[in-house]
DNA sequence: GCTCCGTATGTAAGCGCTTACATTTTGGTT
DNA sequence: AACCAAAATGTAAGCGCTTACATACGGAGC
């Protein structure tokens, strides 16, 4: 491991014999340099191997070309395919990417905001919505552009780039009633510290009060994030003297832990239970029966936060939200009621 | 959004009336101060609600706190686990992660790993070992401390931590090789720039030739990291005259996907067809029948190698290889071959 | 050839922090 | 009370870059 010093804009400078001035310009594209400096001074880069310091470029431009994202998991595939094409878009633009987790845990949020930003970070994306207002005075105070990501709300103060989980819900719960349905249950990820999963509750209580036909009392179970506590929550369902015909889910783990733990007990899917999903990952098509669940742009949602925080940082003004429309992939896990 | 100018070290140390050194040595725990001065330090820094310039901090002192990763994509499962690792163990440390993706392309991986040194990543971790020399000697010139995720080799001049592929693989196919399983089938990911896979092929091949019975010949199929093409390669493998009577895959994924079209063409797994899987992520244990795979220590791994890269940074010098355990998990795909 | 002006380039002042070194304070000894 | 080492604190020199402003340059118009 050598330790010769790393060579500095003024070196460069000093080889291509024009000031340091000039190879910044050359550097930051900022227009105003002839071809031939530019050619004189890119020759002197590539022959010293030079790269700009981070720490200095930050400090003197007052930016870092990096946007944080603080999302509750990693391990949680519904943002992973988001993130992926988030990062992508960043990279394309030049931007880095820097993660933080919160395991769902607000208080965890609200320290990782903190850290994100003093570690430079120019915007953030943020997951839903519900955080304290003090984080928001926080962001305003410090000017830094940020998007809530995965959800959606009219009207709002904020930008955000998702869906609207509450209407998505709506939907597939119509279709659930369509189908014959009247005794529903619900499975659906904490609600405690996860606006997404509350405003899916609500949506699948207001098409049911909605709808008018007579239904048994909805039943709701909260689980965490995994197959195991999906089927456990099903379990529960299931021990209810006049367990529901139809399972609509909050996510497409839960719904295939249910499904799983459906087959093992030896009901049919659908034919004896139906149960959804919601979010459409990879494993909604892998099991037998295949899901019926709500699909969601991930890629897309990703594409369009990274392009909005771009703009923000660019306009320096705010964006517009940027409603994404989900859809119901029809697969095998939903089917009519069983006729009494 | 107002733009009040953030407080500085210099307005904390007025307010406090002590130096800036005083701050500095405050915030950054460096010993020498006594209690007393070190809670009007405190007390002036709440107050003002002041936050340390990433930029200045990283240009002053020439670190930044920073640490990068490079892999192949967020969306492979495999990692999800790991990075998730990873990354509450470096922000325990008051370190923050940048993240990069490369879709397994050996030149973007080079490409980011320049980017994020550029963004002053003090530290790296890198998937696998195979990549250009140059970039190694980047990397020495820099003086970057780096690990080698995911991978492991003996003797070698870089830092692995990560479990042995090949050694993983031979124990399993011996496991096969003693159902009496005599006509294997291989599905590994694109080998091309993945030398996890390879390694894996090697293991697989290195067991079947020691094993002395006579075996029909190896078909190995790759393919890309999903089910559908996991499906797939099982398809060509069946397409085969003398069909294998047992699949060792060379991730879960496409394990997953094997199972599931085995069970489209009305195999029973394991009855009529052996499948085995590597990696043990979450899907191995939710389809049916759950899938025995090679049990890789994710958490762990992630751990360790934020550790060492922790170590690495402190003491500037180079740290062990850390060999981590593999073992198999048998569960239901992997069964006796059929007599005839 | 001389102005004039728009464009290319140079000059140099910071950006906010860390840290080597200098100075002061503290408190135990004599 | 005087002394002294050790501990606490202060001083100030950068770290490597961007950018406002100053200056030099070169061609068009007369």
């Amino acid at each position: 491991m050598s330790h010769t010093p790393l060579p500095t804009l003024q070196d460069v400078a000093d080889l291509a014999a024009v000031s340091t001035a000039t190879v910044s310009r050359c550097l930051n594209k900022s227009g105003h340099v002839t071809e031939k400096t530019r050619l004189k001074v890119q020759q002197a880069i590539q022959t010293l191997g030079y790269s700009p310091n981070f720490g200095a470029q930050a400090l003197a431009a007052k930016r870092t070309n990096t946007i944080g994202a603080i999302i509750p998991t990693m391990e949680n595939a519904i943002f992973a395919r988001g993130m992926q094409a988030f990062q992508e878009t960043l990279a394309e633009n030049g931007i880095t990417l820097i993660i933080a987790s919160c395991s769902y845990r607000p208080e965890l949020e609200e320290e990782q905001i903190r850290s994100l930003v003093a570690r430079g970070a120019d915007a953030l994306l943020l997951i839903g919505q519900s955080r304290p207002d003090a984080t928001y005075q926080f962001l305003a105070r410090r000017n830094i552009p940020y998007v809530l990501a995965w959800a959606h709300k009219k009207d709002s103060e904020h930008c955000y780039i998702g869906f609207d989980n509450q209407a998505a819900a709506q939907t597939i719960t119509r279709q659930v009633l369509e189908l014959g349905h009247r005794n529903l249950g619900v499975i659906v990820g904490l609600t405690q510290n996860n606006d997404r999963a509350r405003d899916r509750i609500t949506g699948i209580e207001h098409t049911i009060a909605d709808h008018g036909a007579k239904t048994a009392p909805l039943q709701v179970i909260e689980a965490e994030y995994t197959f195991q506590e999906g089927a456990k929550a099903l379990d529960q369902l299931l021990a209810n003297p006049t367990p529901p015909t139809a399972v609509i889910c909050g996510n497409d783990v839960l719904a295939v832990g249910a499904v799983k733990r459906a087959k093992q007990l030896g009901l049919a899917v659908p034919e004896d239970l139906s149960i959804t999903g919601f979010a459409d990952i990879e494993v909604s098509e892998l099991i037998d029966p295949e899901l019926t669940t709500v699909h969601v742009p991930h890629r897309e949602m990703g594409i369009a936060a990274a392009k909005s925080l771009i703009a923000m940082l660019k306009t320096q003004t705010p964006v517009e939200s940027h409603l994404l429309e989900t859809r119901i992939v029809n697969r095998q896990s939903l089917g009519p009621a069983k006729p009494h």
